[in-house]
DNA sequence: TTTAATGGTGTAATTTTCACACACTATCTT
DNA sequence: AAGATAGTGTGTGAAAATTACACCATTAAA
């Protein structure tokens, strides 16, 4: 049986990929239709842009109600504008990423009813999403590979008190490459806004790491207006 | 007297940040609007997203009819989506730059009626620009500014041949300082993208340059995968 | 006490970046 | 034809950054 749908003019959309990070590998967050068209399929939470909100704005409302996740920070990095990206009509989407940390994050539940359900699901290895959704996240990846190096997006995926380690799995994660490790802290440690903290890793089976904190202002003192341009 | 304009809701547009280079300086494409609002301002080419193009199409469409320029190969760089952007209604609007070589281009002519005339202005010294236009060319400058480092971009807004004086004083430019010419030229030539030609620069009162080409076979040999991570 | 697992550390070789100055050549002027 | 002008074209040494590389230390569990 076809169900009919009601088509409409032009609409904005806004479509989120969230990053995390656990377990050592890099995941985004998913949630499955309960609208048709593509109900039931694994898509990237985005909805409607409404009347008197701004995009940003969208943004975050869209993603809370699809998934109950707040006060994120989202970055806008490309909009899609295909004729015939949506079976329904014409729909031209803003697509937005954002960093965060999985762990320390409450249970996940969508306030709408638009969505069944949102989950956590590993980048390698993604089904085929509803929409150009796999196109947005593609795009999306990229971008950010490409800025793990000259911007301090690792220390959003991080929990706020890491260990040397975990960054460097962040950085591999990432590229797919295994990094050396004493150049590796070398390096970092060099930057000068990493903090070293008194506090150890508890409950550990083996030699527990110090932990370390992202310094925000001396970052922002280190590379003040101007983000180093070739790094 | 106050003038009466029609409103409506949600509308795609594009806006256009075309950069040229000429005689060492930076420029940017603007039209003088001929229609309400902003009569008489100057602006970014752009205009209304139809039903049946993509906004890639739209940005083609619209920059040829502001300003009679063609096959431009633009870039889309950031959506802006601020309720009140514009005083008639919701307009989102997708920005594209573009780059180009201003000498060998045709005379500017709009072909609609909604652009007076179309000029080349330089990037110092803009005019306060119709609607949030100045916020978008900044936007614009900064990304080019960055990507200059990691995308072969100089070379289209140069002759298709140059002397490496001309490359030179192009990054200098866009960088706003003064870079030393061995350095330069030593850095420059070791990416080994650049063929030497036979030619001479002409009409010259001094020592005539050599002249260059960029090989973009060359180039995408080189820097295979990673050259256009985010195109 | 042994084992398994990870934490933590330094040095030398290589490569890259940077600072720096002067002679050459084509044209124009007188 | 001599000189002025204006931009072309070239090399070296010092400093900084990057890379390659291996072993002992600590903790908890067995």
């Amino acid at each position: 049986m076809e169900i009919k749908l009601p088509t409409f003019d032009s609409v904005f959309s806004i479509d989120c990929v969230i990053f995390g990070f656990e377990a050592g590998e890099l995941k985004i967050l998913l949630i499955e239709r309960n609208e048709e068209p593509f109900k039931d399929w694994l898509a990237l939470p985005g909805y409607i842009v409404e009347q008197d909100e701004s995009i940003d704005d969208a943004a975050e409302r869209i993603l809370y109600e699809l998934t109950g996740l707040r006060d994120m920070h989202m970055q806008q990095f490309h909009t899609f504008g295909e004729v015939n990206r949506h079976p329904q009509g014409r729909v031209i989407t803003v697509a937005y990423y954002a960093l965060i940390r999985i762990n320390g994050q409450k249970e996940l539940r969508p306030i709408t009813q638009y969505a069944r359900k949102a989950f956590w699901h590993p980048v390698n290895e993604l089904p085929k999403l509803a929409f150009d959704h796999s196109e947005i996240f593609k795009t999306a990846f990229n971008k950010i590979r490409r800025r793990l190096h000259y911007q301090p997006i690792a220390f959003e995926l991080l929990p706020e008190k890491f260990t040397l380690t975990q960054l460097q799995s962040l950085y591999e994660a990432v590229e797919n490459k295994k990094l050396d490790k004493r150049n590796f802290r070398k390096k970092m440690l060099s930057y000068g806004f990493l903090k070293e903290l008194d506090e150890k890793q508890k409950g550990v089976s083996y030699r527990a790491a110090k932990l370390y904190k992202f310094d925000r202002r001396k970052y922002a003192k280190i590379f003040h207006n101007d983000m180093n341009i070739d790094k």
